[in-house]
RNA sequence: GGAAAAUUAGCUCAGCUGGUUCAGAGCACCUCGUUUACACCGAGGGGGUCGGGGGUUCGAAUCCCUCAUUUUCCA
């Protein structure tokens, strides 16, 4: 081993994570023991590790890490997930680059690209993950458009068919312009955006107004035109109609009277529905069913026609709508509002906020646009899945998440799988030449189908059935991950998945709880008739240090194999958890890999100095108090880390384990058992010391599998076998816990301190030896303390007094008196201060006390211990106000 | 516009069903120190009327109401 004074972690970190790829510690298989396992959320094809990822899988690995020395089977499963937008995206950019155009390849030519393209880049982000220490199981990667876990997509699509779950229709979806396809509402990101509110005439048709008198109450400015406001002016073409509230006095004499859509002048009509808000804008809405998707329900509702669409699939106008064909929506959005001015049909224009949909992929507004597409229906699903959390049986961590996932599934709406791309499962949907379908996985079993439809089709050959051109939503494959990647559909009774599944914890975001992890519970329940896991731990949001967004465009976001390259893996660890309670978003700043950077240097010096120790077996131990109060103190901290785990509260975990390691175990343990310099150390203690070494190294593994693995291989622990790892070492198992000699530990810490705390306000050097002079006033035996006392504060002399030592520096801990003899004049002003100061709080709390336990109430109410309590605290205060008067008195 | 959650030291957060000297931790900060594992260090120290205001109670950071601010989810 090194004797350098600093970790140095790229000296380790490749050579563990070989060793512990090359004795198969990741591998798992089914077996007699306990199972623990987790699916990891698989990341996208085109995805780079990022931030996140850090994160999410730090506490994967450290969740399994943990679970294996534990002694259960832990089997972590990786894999990646196809992503078809944006891989469809970054295959046609590639392919554009090259002078490819999309739309001149057929569906088989550009599928061959985007394999290739998936080959190729598609592993990155897994290759990054073993950087991190990740501790996946490597042999059960899967991806979600390989061969078994395609079939079960499209299994489970003609399963749920068969149900009535899945059913074809028109429907407003959210159209992605630029990546031309619908996508779900859930893809859908709304954001606040400054637009413009137009206000726009239509004039009420001549001859409406001749056909019929008018009462002569009415407002002849009104008769005249109607005005409407709207932030869309380019869709006025498609309108349908004008509406008003029924209740509005202000138009109801234009309820049934035809208007001209201006520029085009086609004539549509006014009507009343108590939908329209008379308050909002100028109480007359257009409406455009084809555009917008409350304007759709109420184009249902009224049956409007002519129901247009004038905007293409890539959002420019077509001739449907007469005027500015071909332009895209937002340039006709300005040039409309031009023309409209100048015909006089522009009354104003508002600045006005609105929520505008954006595309969580392209980050294109979204159109809302009608089309005819494939739905899975949610009210059937939602019931078991809402259960699960509700009971129980799916715990949400922390589960402030439950009220957001109830109110989720109680309004869940039916999910749009139908994307209009290539990459991903295609629609098992195929279609007959008039237009009627049959759902089948093959052309041959679709034509058999085709033979059972009512009229049968006459003269049908296998050929003229056509499968649908789309491609299912790719969180239509990752619903299935936790059941697929055991192939749980294919082979519902194979060894693995009866084993592994239901699996244990699931680690995600709580961005994709709906997209995803309410889904795979619906499909775990659906299918398997099982949840899928049982606990879900919802990581934050990574922020940077002023709590923005980690993105691409603000470049705020460190790189994360820089950031491990700079501090080591298990400093970036460390960092990532150091601050990341579940479910709280983290303000991720650098200064924290630096912590943890130094926590890994600390122990690899605390390892320098006992590897350095001679050991003298004629020695004897005289270290035997420490060794057992240490031996303690590591119990009751274990006790507290495996309940922090418990409630997967890491962060707290990682704390309680780096106080034990750096306060505990270094600045008091190991100063209190080292020998003088250059002298041996007892055979006892080393061997103590050691022992205690191990158990600390076990304990820090799940959190820095590195330097504890390199540190559990030297010779300090002696001869290892081949197979004997840290990886898989037993996990400490709490002891017994001496209360007593604990707490006695804690007032001779502090009357160690309490000395240190005279030489620094007096500016005396440690290194002078002091002497001291104990007044007991309590039953703790300092005997058993002293030599830990001479060494941690330099003392050279201490005796036991019955009176105060008059002129010396004094101080009290707990009960007890101590003195100082010191060479210089004691201070007599300050010490009276001191004292005064100390005398006037414990009177104040005296008082506080005597208040409470002079009430009657609280007599009568409080519990009897807590009563007893009080009397305890009134006792102890009582003794020390004594005990400073007599001091003050001395001086 | 509707719903939920949060607000504790300069920063990031603990603080369970109200009651030990309960106001805590880590980092940052200040003073001192190159002592023989470590300056990526050691010793010591200073920071908060627990967002504001009411209320319940013998007793409130903790329960209730209200206001303010922030965040998230939904429309």
């Amino acid at each position: 081993m090194s004797t350098a004074t600093k970790y140095n972690p790229q000296e380790t970190e490749d050579k563990w994570y070989s060793y512990w790829l090359e004795k198969r510690f990741f591998h798992s298989e089914p077996d007699e023991r306990e199972p623990y396992t987790i699916v990891i959320p698989p990341p996208n094809v085109t995805g780079v590790l990022h931030m996140g990822h850090m994160l999410n899988n730090t506490i994967q690995d450290v969740l399994i890490r943990k679970a294996r020395m534990q002694g259960k089977n832990a089997c972590w499963v990786p894999g990646t997930d196809h992503a078809s937008i944006a891989t469809e995206a970054k295959v046609v950019a590639m392919l554009k680059e090259q002078g490819i155009n999309k739309k001149d390849l057929s569906r088989e030519e550009f599928l061959k690209y985007a394999w290739e393209w998936k080959e190729k880049y598609g592993g990155i982000i897994l290759e990054q993950l073993k950087k991190l220490g990740a501790s996946c199981d490597w042999d059960r990667t899967r991806f979600t458009m390989e061969e078994d876990l395609s079939d079960a997509v499209i299994d489970s699509f003609i399963h749920l068919y068969k149900k009535g779950l899945i059913y074809r229709g028109y429907r407003m979806v959210n159209w992605d312009p630029q990546g031309k396809t619908a996508i779900s509402d859930e893809e859908v990101i709304r954001k606040e955006v400054n637009s413009k509110l137009y206000y726009i005439k239509y004039f009420v048709s001549q001859k409406d107004e001749t056909a019929e008198g008018q009462p002569s109450t009415i407002n002849h400015q009104l008769s005249d035109y109607v005005t409407i406001a709207t932030t869309r002016p380019e869709t006025i073409m498609a309108d349908a109609a004008i509406f008003v509230n029924p209740n509005d006095e202000r138009f109801k004499h234009l309820v049934g009277k035809k208007v001209l859509i201006p520029l085009i002048n086609r004539e549509i009509e006014v009507m009343a529905d108590e939908y329209v808000d008379m308050e909002f804008g100028t109480g007359c809405l257009k409406v455009t069913p084809a555009h917008d998707t409350n304007d759709y329900e109420l184009g249902l509702k009224y049956n409007l026609t002519p129901f247009l669409d004038i905007l293409d699939d890539d959002a420019k106008l077509n001739e449907k709508a007469e005027i500015l064909v071909g332009e895209d929506r937002f340039v006709a959005r300005k040039k409309i509002a031009k023309m409209l001015e100048e015909a006089g049909n522009l009354e104003k224009v508002e600045d006005y906020k609105s929520q505008v949909g954006f595309s969580e992929r392209t980050d294109a507004v979204i159109e809302p646009k009608v089309s005819l597409q494939w739905f899975v229906k949610m009210k059937e699903f939602a019931q078991p899945a809402l259960d699960d959390v509700v009971n129980g049986e799916v715990n949400l961590i922390p589960n402030k998440f439950e009220n957001t996932y109830k109110h989720w599934m109680e309004n869940v709406r039916d999910w749009n799988i139908s994307r209009q791309l290539w990459w991903g499962q295609r629609i098992p949907a195929w279609y007959l030449p008039d237009g009627t379908y049959v759902i089948a996985k093959t052309q041959e079993e679709a034509f058999a189908e085709a033979q059972n439809l009512d009229p049968k089709p006459l003269n049908l050959k296998p050929s003229d059935l056509k499968q649908d051109e789309d491609v299912m939503d790719t969180w239509f494959s990752s619903w299935l991950w936790p059941i697929s990647v055991f192939d749980g559909f294919k082979n519902p009774d194979n060894k693995d998945f009866n084993y592994y599944y239901p699996t244990n914890d699931l680690v995600t975001a709580p961005e994709i709880l709906f997209f995803w992890v309410a889904r795979m519970i619906m499909a775990g329940r659906e299918f398997t008739g099982k949840k899928p896991f049982t606990n879900v731990y919802l990581t934050g949001i990574v922020r940077d240090k002023l709590g923005r967004k980690m993105s691409k465009s603000l470049g705020n976001s460190p790189d994360p194999i820089g950031l491990i390259e700079k501090y080591g893996a298990d400093g970036v660890r460390v960092g990532m958890l150091m601050s990341s309670p579940a479910g709280n978003d983290l303000m991720f700043d650098e200064a924290y890999c630096e912590q943890g950077r130094n926590f890994a240097s600390k122990i690899w010096n605390a390892f320098r100095l006992v590897k350095g120790w001679e050991a003298d077996a004629n020695l004897a131990n005289p270290n035997e108090q420490a060794i057992a109060w240490f031996e303690s103190r590591f119990s009751e901290a274990l006790v507290e880390i495996e309940h922090n785990f418990k409630q997967y509260r890491l962060s707290e975990a990682l704390m309680a384990t780096y106080k034990l390691v750096w306060d505990d175990f270094c600045a008091w343990y190991l100063e209190m058992v080292k020998p003088a310099y250059q002298q041996p150390v007892d055979a006892a203690t080393k061997a103590a010391t050691v022992n205690f070494f191990e158990q600390i190294l076990k304990l820090l593994h799940p959190f820095m599998p590195f330097l504890t693995e390199e540190l559990y291989h030297d010779e300090l622990f002696g001869e290892r076998s081949e197979m004997d790892c840290c990886i898989v070492a037993d996990y400490p198992i709490v002891g017994a816990v001496n209360e007593s000699l604990l707490k006695e530990a804690e007032l001779v810490k502090g009357l160690v301190s309490e000395i240190r705390n005279v030489r620094n306000t007096r500016q005396i050097s440690p290194k002078e030896a002091l002497e001291l002079s104990i007044k007991a006033n309590s039953d703790l035996n300092y005997n058993n303390w002293l030599n830990i006392v001479y060494k941690l504060a330099n003392i050279s002399k201490a005796d036991f007094v019955s009176d105060k030592v008059v002129g010396a520096a004094s101080f009290m801990v707990g009960k007890d008196e101590f003195f100082i003899p010191l060479s210089q004049n004691v201070d007599a002003d300050a010490e009276k201060e001191r004292l005064t100061k100390e005398l006037a709080y414990l009177q104040g709390f005296l008082k506080s006390v005597d208040a409470k336990l002079g009430n009657e109430r609280f007599v009568q109410n409080a519990k009897p211990e807590i009563i007893e309590n009080e009397r305890n605290k009134k006792a102890d205060a009582e003794s020390k106000i004594a005990i400073i008067k007599e001091s003050l008195a001395a001086l």
